[in-house]
DNA sequence: TCCAAAAAGGATATTGACATCTTTTTTGGA
DNA sequence: TCCAAAAAAGATGTCAATATCCTTTTTGGA
Protein backbone atom coordinates (compact mmCIF):
# COMPACT_ATOMS: atom_id res chain seq x y z
CA UNK A 1 0.00 0.00 0.00
CA UNK A 2 1.07 3.45 -0.69
CA UNK A 3 4.58 2.42 -1.79
CA UNK A 4 4.85 1.23 -5.35
CA UNK A 5 6.57 -2.53 -6.45
CA UNK A 6 9.43 -0.65 -7.26
CA UNK A 7 10.43 0.93 -4.15
CA UNK A 8 10.08 -3.05 -3.06
CA UNK A 9 12.63 -4.24 -6.05
CA UNK A 10 14.56 -2.03 -5.31
CA UNK A 11 14.99 -1.95 -1.12
CA UNK A 12 14.78 -5.51 -1.84
CA UNK A 13 17.67 -5.79 -4.45
CA UNK A 14 19.96 -3.61 -2.48
CA UNK A 15 19.67 -5.65 0.94
CA UNK A 16 20.00 -8.59 -1.15
CA UNK A 17 23.47 -7.38 -2.53
CA UNK A 18 24.11 -6.63 0.79
CA UNK A 19 23.88 -9.99 2.52
CA UNK A 20 25.90 -11.59 -0.67
CA UNK A 21 28.79 -9.18 -1.05
CA UNK A 22 31.09 -9.42 1.00
CA UNK A 23 35.11 -10.05 0.21
CA UNK A 24 34.28 -8.02 -2.72
CA UNK A 25 32.08 -10.64 -4.43
CA UNK A 26 29.65 -9.39 -7.04
CA UNK A 27 26.32 -10.21 -7.08
CA UNK A 28 25.15 -10.57 -10.69
CA UNK A 29 21.72 -9.54 -11.55
CA UNK A 30 20.18 -12.97 -12.85
CA UNK A 31 20.96 -13.93 -9.30
CA UNK A 32 19.05 -11.51 -7.74
CA UNK A 33 15.98 -11.58 -9.71
CA UNK A 34 16.05 -15.32 -9.16
CA UNK A 35 16.45 -15.52 -5.35
CA UNK A 36 13.67 -12.20 -4.89
CA UNK A 37 11.52 -13.82 -7.41
CA UNK A 38 12.11 -10.32 -9.38
CA UNK A 39 10.92 -9.72 -12.84
CA UNK A 40 14.89 -9.23 -14.10
CA UNK A 41 14.74 -7.04 -16.83
CA UNK A 42 12.57 -4.41 -14.66
CA UNK A 43 14.56 -5.11 -11.52
CA UNK A 44 17.73 -4.12 -13.87
CA UNK A 45 16.02 -0.70 -14.28
CA UNK A 46 15.72 -0.27 -10.82
CA UNK A 47 19.03 -1.48 -10.30
CA UNK A 48 20.45 1.19 -13.02
CA UNK A 49 18.50 3.54 -11.16
CA UNK A 50 19.89 2.99 -7.80
CA UNK A 51 23.66 3.35 -9.56
CA UNK A 52 23.33 6.54 -10.97
CA UNK A 53 22.40 7.98 -7.46
CA UNK A 54 25.31 6.77 -5.95
CA UNK A 55 24.54 4.35 -3.84
CA UNK A 56 25.28 1.42 -5.21
CA UNK A 57 27.71 0.22 -7.87
CA UNK A 58 28.36 -1.98 -10.63
CA UNK A 59 31.21 -3.34 -12.71
CA UNK A 60 30.50 -4.62 -16.11
CA UNK A 61 31.35 -7.25 -18.04
CA UNK A 62 32.46 -10.87 -17.05
CA UNK A 63 33.35 -11.28 -13.84
CA UNK A 64 31.10 -7.80 -13.24
CA UNK A 65 28.13 -7.21 -11.03
CA UNK A 66 26.45 -5.15 -8.51
CA UNK A 67 28.14 -4.13 -5.05
CA UNK A 68 28.07 -2.05 -2.56
CA UNK A 69 29.74 1.37 -1.86
CA UNK A 70 30.37 3.92 0.50
CA UNK A 71 27.00 5.18 0.59
CA UNK A 72 25.21 2.06 0.78
CA UNK A 73 24.89 1.38 4.57
CA UNK A 74 23.56 5.08 5.18
CA UNK A 75 21.48 5.47 2.45
CA UNK A 76 18.62 6.54 3.78
CA UNK A 77 15.13 5.06 2.81
CA UNK A 78 13.58 7.96 1.75
CA UNK A 79 16.32 8.35 -0.84
CA UNK A 80 14.75 5.28 -2.36
CA UNK A 81 10.91 6.66 -2.26
CA UNK A 82 12.87 9.59 -4.05
CA UNK A 83 14.30 7.23 -6.95
CA UNK A 84 11.21 4.98 -7.48
CA UNK A 85 7.76 6.93 -6.25
CA UNK A 86 8.93 10.51 -6.23
CA UNK A 87 8.87 12.27 -2.67
CA UNK A 88 5.88 14.36 -3.65
CA UNK A 89 3.85 11.06 -2.29
CA UNK A 90 4.38 12.69 0.96
CA UNK A 91 3.28 15.93 0.46
CA UNK A 92 0.20 15.77 -1.60
CA UNK A 93 -2.80 15.72 -0.32
CA UNK A 94 -4.88 12.47 -0.19
CA UNK A 95 -8.40 13.85 -2.07
CA UNK A 96 -5.65 14.94 -4.84
CA UNK A 97 -6.65 18.56 -4.13
CA UNK A 98 -3.64 20.94 -5.11
CA UNK A 99 -5.01 23.88 -3.43
CA UNK A 100 -5.04 21.79 -0.07
CA UNK A 101 -2.84 23.65 2.98
CA UNK A 102 -3.14 25.13 6.46
CA UNK A 103 -5.00 27.75 4.70
CA UNK A 104 -7.31 26.13 3.13
CA UNK A 105 -7.55 22.48 5.00
CA UNK A 106 -9.30 19.75 3.10
CA UNK A 107 -11.68 17.29 5.50
CA UNK A 108 -8.50 15.29 6.02
CA UNK A 109 -5.81 17.58 6.32
CA UNK A 110 -5.07 17.23 10.00
CA UNK A 111 -5.82 13.69 10.57
CA UNK A 112 -3.71 13.21 7.23
CA UNK A 113 -0.91 15.86 8.33
CA UNK A 114 0.06 13.42 11.40
CA UNK A 115 0.01 10.29 9.47
CA UNK A 116 1.97 11.30 7.01
CA UNK A 117 4.51 13.08 9.52
CA UNK A 118 5.02 9.93 10.95
CA UNK A 119 6.22 8.01 7.92
CA UNK A 120 7.97 11.09 6.48
CA UNK A 121 9.96 10.66 9.96
CA UNK A 122 10.63 7.20 9.89
CA UNK A 123 11.88 7.16 6.33
CA UNK A 124 13.89 10.05 6.47
CA UNK A 125 15.51 8.37 9.18
CA UNK A 126 15.65 5.12 8.66
CA UNK A 127 18.96 3.50 6.85
CA UNK A 128 19.63 0.37 4.98
CA UNK A 129 22.31 -0.20 7.78
CA UNK A 130 19.29 0.11 10.14
CA UNK A 131 17.40 -2.61 8.58
CA UNK A 132 20.55 -5.19 8.38
CA UNK A 133 21.22 -4.49 11.71
CA UNK A 134 18.15 -5.25 13.16
CA UNK A 135 17.79 -8.85 14.28
CA UNK A 136 15.38 -11.56 12.33
CA UNK A 137 15.61 -14.56 12.56
CA UNK A 138 16.21 -15.46 8.40
CA UNK A 139 16.62 -12.20 6.91
CA UNK A 140 17.12 -13.56 3.41
CA UNK A 141 14.49 -15.29 3.54
CA UNK A 142 11.96 -12.31 4.75
CA UNK A 143 13.10 -10.48 1.50
CA UNK A 144 12.89 -14.08 -0.73
CA UNK A 145 9.86 -15.56 0.35
CA UNK A 146 7.00 -14.20 -1.78
CA UNK B 1 -0.65 9.19 -1.61
CA UNK B 2 -2.05 5.44 -0.83
CA UNK B 3 -5.41 6.02 -1.75
CA UNK B 4 -7.09 5.92 -5.12
CA UNK B 5 -8.45 8.86 -6.76
CA UNK B 6 -11.87 7.38 -6.63
CA UNK B 7 -11.57 7.46 -2.81
CA UNK B 8 -11.45 11.12 -2.92
CA UNK B 9 -14.27 11.22 -5.80
CA UNK B 10 -16.69 9.36 -2.93
CA UNK B 11 -15.39 11.16 0.24
CA UNK B 12 -16.17 14.55 -1.67
CA UNK B 13 -19.07 13.31 -3.56
CA UNK B 14 -20.87 12.26 0.14
CA UNK B 15 -19.63 15.20 1.61
CA UNK B 16 -21.39 17.23 -0.96
CA UNK B 17 -24.35 15.62 -1.13
CA UNK B 18 -24.34 16.10 2.62
CA UNK B 19 -24.00 19.75 2.75
CA UNK B 20 -26.60 20.66 -0.12
CA UNK B 21 -29.23 17.74 0.81
CA UNK B 22 -30.99 20.41 3.01
CA UNK B 23 -34.59 19.73 3.37
CA UNK B 24 -35.34 16.76 0.97
CA UNK B 25 -33.68 18.19 -1.68
CA UNK B 26 -32.40 15.80 -4.13
CA UNK B 27 -28.36 16.65 -5.38
CA UNK B 28 -28.11 15.83 -8.72
CA UNK B 29 -24.87 13.70 -10.40
CA UNK B 30 -24.31 16.92 -12.95
CA UNK B 31 -24.65 19.71 -10.25
CA UNK B 32 -21.75 17.37 -8.15
CA UNK B 33 -19.74 16.57 -10.95
CA UNK B 34 -19.33 20.26 -11.85
CA UNK B 35 -18.97 21.84 -8.63
CA UNK B 36 -16.46 19.19 -7.75
CA UNK B 37 -14.94 19.04 -11.05
CA UNK B 38 -14.57 15.10 -11.09
CA UNK B 39 -15.41 13.45 -14.17
CA UNK B 40 -19.59 12.77 -14.17
CA UNK B 41 -19.41 9.50 -15.53
CA UNK B 42 -16.46 7.94 -13.75
CA UNK B 43 -18.27 9.43 -10.58
CA UNK B 44 -21.68 7.70 -11.47
CA UNK B 45 -20.42 4.73 -11.06
CA UNK B 46 -18.35 5.58 -7.27
CA UNK B 47 -21.75 7.06 -6.42
CA UNK B 48 -23.99 3.92 -7.74
CA UNK B 49 -21.57 2.06 -5.28
CA UNK B 50 -22.19 3.74 -2.02
CA UNK B 51 -25.69 3.52 -2.79
CA UNK B 52 -25.51 -0.25 -3.59
CA UNK B 53 -23.50 -0.04 -0.05
CA UNK B 54 -26.26 1.98 1.86
CA UNK B 55 -24.60 4.81 2.44
CA UNK B 56 -26.49 6.71 0.66
CA UNK B 57 -29.94 7.13 -1.23
CA UNK B 58 -31.01 7.75 -4.65
CA UNK B 59 -34.31 8.44 -6.76
CA UNK B 60 -34.16 7.98 -10.16
CA UNK B 61 -36.36 10.39 -12.86
CA UNK B 62 -37.16 13.40 -13.48
CA UNK B 63 -36.80 15.24 -9.40
CA UNK B 64 -34.70 12.75 -8.44
CA UNK B 65 -31.16 12.76 -7.61
CA UNK B 66 -28.54 11.87 -4.38
CA UNK B 67 -29.66 12.54 -1.02
CA UNK B 68 -28.92 11.20 2.97
CA UNK B 69 -30.44 8.18 4.47
CA UNK B 70 -30.05 6.79 8.47
CA UNK B 71 -26.64 5.38 7.61
CA UNK B 72 -24.49 8.35 6.15
CA UNK B 73 -23.55 10.51 8.96
CA UNK B 74 -22.29 7.66 10.63
CA UNK B 75 -20.65 5.81 8.04
CA UNK B 76 -16.73 5.44 9.16
CA UNK B 77 -14.06 6.20 6.09
CA UNK B 78 -12.99 2.63 6.13
CA UNK B 79 -16.06 2.20 4.58
CA UNK B 80 -15.37 4.12 1.65
CA UNK B 81 -12.11 2.90 1.25
CA UNK B 82 -13.36 -0.57 1.53
CA UNK B 83 -15.63 0.30 -1.33
CA UNK B 84 -13.14 2.05 -4.06
CA UNK B 85 -9.79 0.73 -3.07
CA UNK B 86 -10.76 -2.67 -0.77
CA UNK B 87 -9.27 -3.00 2.94
CA UNK B 88 -6.65 -5.26 2.05
CA UNK B 89 -4.84 -2.08 1.52
CA UNK B 90 -4.52 -1.86 5.18
CA UNK B 91 -2.96 -5.74 5.75
CA UNK B 92 -0.80 -5.74 2.69
CA UNK B 93 3.22 -6.10 3.32
CA UNK B 94 4.49 -2.40 1.88
CA UNK B 95 7.35 -4.87 -0.01
CA UNK B 96 4.59 -6.84 -1.46
CA UNK B 97 5.58 -10.46 0.28
CA UNK B 98 2.69 -12.08 1.03
CA UNK B 99 4.57 -13.97 3.16
CA UNK B 100 4.66 -11.26 5.44
CA UNK B 101 3.62 -11.65 9.22
CA UNK B 102 5.25 -11.44 12.85
CA UNK B 103 6.28 -14.56 12.50
CA UNK B 104 8.21 -13.72 9.06
CA UNK B 105 8.67 -10.16 9.17
CA UNK B 106 9.95 -8.53 6.16
CA UNK B 107 12.95 -5.59 7.24
CA UNK B 108 10.19 -3.04 7.13
CA UNK B 109 7.48 -5.12 8.81
CA UNK B 110 7.25 -3.62 12.01
CA UNK B 111 7.73 0.12 11.14
CA UNK B 112 4.51 0.16 8.78
CA UNK B 113 2.62 -1.99 11.40
CA UNK B 114 2.43 0.84 13.50
CA UNK B 115 2.21 3.23 10.73
CA UNK B 116 -1.00 1.22 9.42
CA UNK B 117 -2.42 1.02 12.53
CA UNK B 118 -2.41 3.98 13.54
CA UNK B 119 -3.92 4.88 9.78
CA UNK B 120 -6.21 2.11 10.22
CA UNK B 121 -7.73 3.09 13.74
CA UNK B 122 -7.96 7.00 12.69
CA UNK B 123 -10.26 5.78 9.13
CA UNK B 124 -12.03 2.83 11.55
CA UNK B 125 -13.28 5.60 13.93
CA UNK B 126 -13.99 8.92 11.60
CA UNK B 127 -16.98 9.12 10.43
CA UNK B 128 -18.56 11.11 8.03
CA UNK B 129 -20.73 13.10 10.03
CA UNK B 130 -16.98 13.96 12.03
CA UNK B 131 -15.80 15.41 9.27
CA UNK B 132 -18.68 17.37 8.91
CA UNK B 133 -18.67 18.86 12.39
CA UNK B 134 -14.92 19.86 12.33
CA UNK B 135 -14.64 23.59 12.14
CA UNK B 136 -13.17 24.87 8.69
CA UNK B 137 -13.76 28.26 7.51
CA UNK B 138 -15.30 26.98 4.37
CA UNK B 139 -16.06 23.80 3.84
CA UNK B 140 -17.91 23.84 0.96
CA UNK B 141 -14.87 25.48 -1.17
CA UNK B 142 -12.49 23.17 0.45
CA UNK B 143 -13.70 19.77 -1.10
CA UNK B 144 -14.13 21.78 -4.69
CA UNK B 145 -11.25 23.71 -5.32
CA UNK B 146 -8.49 21.72 -7.37
C1' DT C 1 42.74 -9.47 -30.93
C1' DC C 2 38.64 -11.83 -30.28
C1' DC C 3 34.95 -13.83 -27.52
C1' DA C 4 31.69 -14.36 -24.00
C1' DA C 5 29.42 -12.44 -20.05
C1' DA C 6 27.56 -8.82 -17.76
C1' DA C 7 25.35 -4.14 -17.20
C1' DA C 8 23.11 -0.46 -19.81
C1' DG C 9 19.91 1.18 -22.97
C1' DG C 10 15.92 1.17 -25.87
C1' DA C 11 11.64 -0.60 -27.92
C1' DT C 12 7.53 -2.96 -27.31
C1' DA C 13 3.63 -5.61 -24.59
C1' DT C 14 0.39 -5.96 -20.73
C1' DT C 15 -2.51 -4.56 -17.13
C1' DG C 16 -5.33 -1.96 -14.06
C1' DA C 17 -6.85 2.65 -12.66
C1' DC C 18 -9.00 6.30 -14.62
C1' DA C 19 -11.99 8.46 -17.98
C1' DT C 20 -15.59 8.92 -21.63
C1' DC C 21 -19.46 7.64 -24.40
C1' DT C 22 -23.76 5.21 -25.35
C1' DT C 23 -27.81 2.61 -24.08
C1' DT C 24 -31.24 1.09 -20.71
C1' DT C 25 -34.31 1.62 -16.85
C1' DT C 26 -37.10 4.33 -13.94
C1' DT C 27 -40.51 7.80 -12.91
C1' DG C 28 -43.02 12.35 -12.29
C1' DG C 29 -45.86 15.18 -14.84
C1' DA C 30 -48.21 16.96 -19.08
C1' DT D 1 -50.33 7.22 -22.33
C1' DC D 2 -46.34 9.58 -23.63
C1' DC D 3 -42.25 12.42 -22.83
C1' DA D 4 -38.28 14.16 -20.68
C1' DA D 5 -35.01 13.87 -17.00
C1' DA D 6 -32.44 11.37 -14.02
C1' DA D 7 -29.82 7.22 -12.25
C1' DA D 8 -28.06 2.71 -13.69
C1' DA D 9 -25.65 -0.15 -16.67
C1' DG D 10 -22.61 -1.38 -20.20
C1' DA D 11 -19.04 -0.59 -23.86
C1' DT D 12 -15.02 1.51 -25.14
C1' DG D 13 -10.85 4.61 -24.81
C1' DT D 14 -6.55 6.49 -22.42
C1' DC D 15 -2.58 6.43 -19.68
C1' DA D 16 0.95 5.22 -16.36
C1' DA D 17 3.00 1.33 -13.84
C1' DT D 18 4.61 -2.95 -14.68
C1' DA D 19 6.73 -6.44 -17.49
C1' DT D 20 9.25 -8.47 -21.45
C1' DC D 21 12.29 -8.57 -25.34
C1' DC D 22 16.11 -7.06 -28.19
C1' DT D 23 20.33 -4.36 -29.02
C1' DT D 24 24.48 -1.88 -27.48
C1' DT D 25 28.39 -1.08 -24.57
C1' DT D 26 31.91 -2.65 -21.61
C1' DT D 27 35.56 -5.67 -20.13
C1' DG D 28 38.30 -9.78 -18.38
C1' DG D 29 40.56 -13.55 -20.17
C1' DA D 30 41.82 -17.04 -23.77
Amino acid sequence: MFLSKSFGYALRGILYVALKDTEGRKVKLGEIAEKLSVPRHFLAKIMKLMVQEGILSSIKGPYGGFLLNENTLTAKLIHLVKITDGVEQFNTCVLSLRKCNSKNPCPLHYQMLKLRDGMLAEFSKTTIGDLLNQETPDFIKSISVI
